[in-house]
RNA sequence: GGAUCGGUAGUUCAGUUGGUUAGAAUGCUGCCCUGUCACGGCAGAGGUCGCGGGUUCGAGUCCCGUCCGGUCCGCCA
């Protein structure tokens, strides 16, 4: 027997037993005569006192770093704790020890505060994965794991696996190919999502699936974007968009019950996509705190319904205004006295080539009731007032303007909000603010590919009332400039986002089941019958033979997991992730092959691009 | 496809205007130490300044190219 015991558990009423532990040297503390080693496994750490008598044999036979030991000895009161340990108020007197195996000296310290950067952690991530803050994270994984297919399974949902080696359907992310031996020139695709299994599935009356299932798409990446990913994947039959809602906020509440122990009884809030833009600048608003988006000036296309205020700055003079498309502000709490320093960096910071404004204009809501601005010259001081209370500033706040074309301004402020929140503290890590954007328009319009696109899937549905407008509208647009008054830009998909502090975390829709309505969408993305038949016949068949309404969603696990782990990057919650380039360090992969195996498969890597 | 930051000891980093023998901390090795837990003390070893080319009397430092890594934009139905 290797161990009676683990380095985690024993405690001081265990104080005069006999115990065998084994595990890795994580520190050796010399004293002359007698030697503590901190003795290390997944479930903590014991201290282990060699005594005078074990110098010979540590003398023979010295520990290092890392090296796995096997120790025998008496389980004794320390005569100093460690309060900092559980096991901190014992330590094992050594009988007797054995190595059970060397090590070289790890080249970075298996420590939670580590001095190895990534890159070198990543090239010798069994040793990373020895340290106690990334086992916490794979814990913490595999709770949210457990909690999900607790839920899932209590509610009768049945998990069903689906093929990897599929084929490819170039709409969407560039897949993955994987080229067939016994089908020379031809490949496989692998899954960017099980979605059209799981529509089969609901086809054949599984009327509630779901998988914690690898999904793959060769993008680029970011630090919250692998090349292969893993997804809470589910569907259900015989469901509308308020069924879905309903179930899967119960998902997320039993997570956040079981992993967090953090109680969600109010419903999960719900904004629309049009909301979520007007406001917040963003489909996935971050509302842990306010500071909402003034709509001064937008262009008239563009949220049609709604009322700018473009008689408060208009024709003042001011070409940057006068000339914007869009005109955005947001008044940042407090921050009225910020100096020019402060106010000149802010503008350094919208110019940075990722927001990419040419400027920033600001008001000084001065505590006074006066207002200071860096437009002085053309607004009076009325204007400013009447500006500062469209944006609703109240005395005391810095009310920062953006202005340009409408995309463009909209996401800088967006950020330009994100960033002022994190700077005054109030995005903070311990608050968990739920979100589901709902109403997303169906189609945008490409103007590269001069056609509509989906903006969720192909296979979303849209909104119940507005199918027939989509059945009997051609979808074909001959100028660019017309798509904007086109009936499929008002389009609005029956599909709903989860947003958990500004970060999507799953996304789902109502699917189409009729076959009609599903070759319509498919025309209207510029796919022919023949495209069609080729690429999604088998699910064109399948609608033939009685396919239920049906809808369902897909969680983002990897990402969901950092979240409850207080954590920007997944990879800490992967165990072998890959790094930005999408290789693998560690194994060096992706690698060449040889001839033969290109032989077999009739593949050239040397093809001219 | 593009932007940007970085690459110096095993590791994390500093290195001034281009100028003597490239430093610190930590780790490692040896010696001392009976209550440490970031132990302490003394001594020591350890460098292709990513790689290639150029400018210069002289390059870690400046220029060009290239490789590797981080972050972001595009992309991610």
């Amino acid at each position: 027997m290797y161990r009676t015991n683990t380095c985690g558990e024993l405690r001081l009423q265990d104080a005069g037993r006999q115990v065998t532990l084994a595990g890795w040297v994580q520190t050796v503390r010399k004293f002359g005569s007698i030697t503590f080693v901190d003795l290390r496994d997944r479930y903590g750490i014991t201290q282990l006192l060699f005594g005078e008598d074990m110098n010979e044999q540590l003398d023979r036979t010295p520990l290092g770093r890392e090296f796995v030991l096997q120790v025998t000895g008496n389980v004794q009161e320390r005569s100093s704790k460690n309060p900092s340990l559980p096991t901190g108020d014992i330590e094992i007197v050594v009988q007797s020890f054995r190595i059970l195996n060397q090590s070289a000296t790890p080249p970075f310290t298996i420590q939670d505060d580590t001095d190895g950067g990534d890159d070198l952690r990543m090239r010798y991530r069994y040793l990373d994965l020895r340290r106690s803050t990334v086992r916490r994270n794979l814990e913490l994984r595999y709770a949210v794991n457990r909690s999900a297919r607790n839920y899932l399974h209590e509610n009768n949902f049945l998990d069903i696996e689906t093929p990897f080696l599929i084929k490819s359907t170039p709409e969407g992310a560039r897949d993955f190919v994987v080229p067939s031996r016994m089908n020379p020139g031809q490949f496989y695709a692998l899954p960017q999502s099980p979605q059209t299994f799981k529509q089969l599935l609901m086809v054949s009356g599984y009327d509630r699936y779901y998988q914690i299932v690898k999904c793959f798409r060769d993008e680029d990446l970011r630090a919250d974007r692998q090349p292969e990913f893993t997804q809470i994947d589910c569907e259900m039959s015989f469901v509308e968009q308020e069924d879905i809602l309903h179930m899967f906020e119960g998902l997320i509440k039993r997570i956040f019950q079981d992993v967090k122990g953090i109680r969600i009884t109010e419903p999960v809030q719900r904004m629309s996509w049009e909301d979520a833009m007007w406001q917040y600048g963003n489909d996935k608003p971050d509302i842990r705190f306010g500071m909402l988006l003034s709509n001064l000036k937008k262009p008239a296309s563009v949220f049609a319904g709604r009322q700018d205020r473009r008689d408060l700055i208009d024709n003042a003079g001011f070409r940057v205004f006068d000339e914007a498309e869009t005109v955005l502000a947001i008044a940042a709490p407090g921050c009225s006295e910020y100096t020019r320093k402060q106010t000149d960096e802010l503008t350094e910071w919208v110019k940075r080539p990722q927001i990419g404004m040419k400027g920033l204009a600001y008001i000084k809501c001065l505590a006074d009731g006066s207002f200071r601005s860096s437009m002085d010259k053309f607004y009076p001081e009325d204007r400013l007032k009447a500006i500062a209370e469209a944006a609703g500033a109240q005395a005391g706040d810095l009310i920062l303007i953006l202005a340009g074309t409408e995309e463009r301004t909209r996401k800088a402020m967006s950020e330009l909000r994100l960033e002022m929140g994190q700077r005054l503290g109030m995005r903070r890590k311990d608050e968990f603010k739920l979100l589901w954007v709902l109403d997303f328009p169906l189609f945008e319009y490409s103007e590269e590919d001069n056609r509509w696109v989906a903006r969720h899937h192909p296979f979303t549905s849209p909104k119940p009332d507005q199918i027939d407008t989509m059945i009997q509208t051609s979808p074909v647009i001959e100028r660019a400039e017309d798509y904007l008054s086109h009936p499929y830009a008002g389009i609005k998909a029956n599909a709903y986002d989860m947003v958990l502090n500004g970060n999507e975390i799953g996304g789902g829709s109502i699917r189409i089941h009729q076959r009609e309505l599903q070759e319509k969408m498919f025309a209207a993305l510029g796919m022919t019958e023949e495209e069609q038949q080729h690429k999604f016949g088998f699910l064109l068949g399948a609608f033939e033979y009685g396919a239920p309404p049906h809808g369902g969603i897909a969680f983002g696990f990897d990402r969901l997991c950092a979240l409850l782990g207080g954590s920007e990057s997944i990879r800490d919650f992967i165990a072998f992730p890959k790094n930005n380039s999408g290789r693998d360090v560690m194994l060096d992969a992706p690698a060449t092959i040889d001839e033969k195996q290109l032989r077999e498969l009739q593949i050239r890597p040397d093809l001219p691009s």
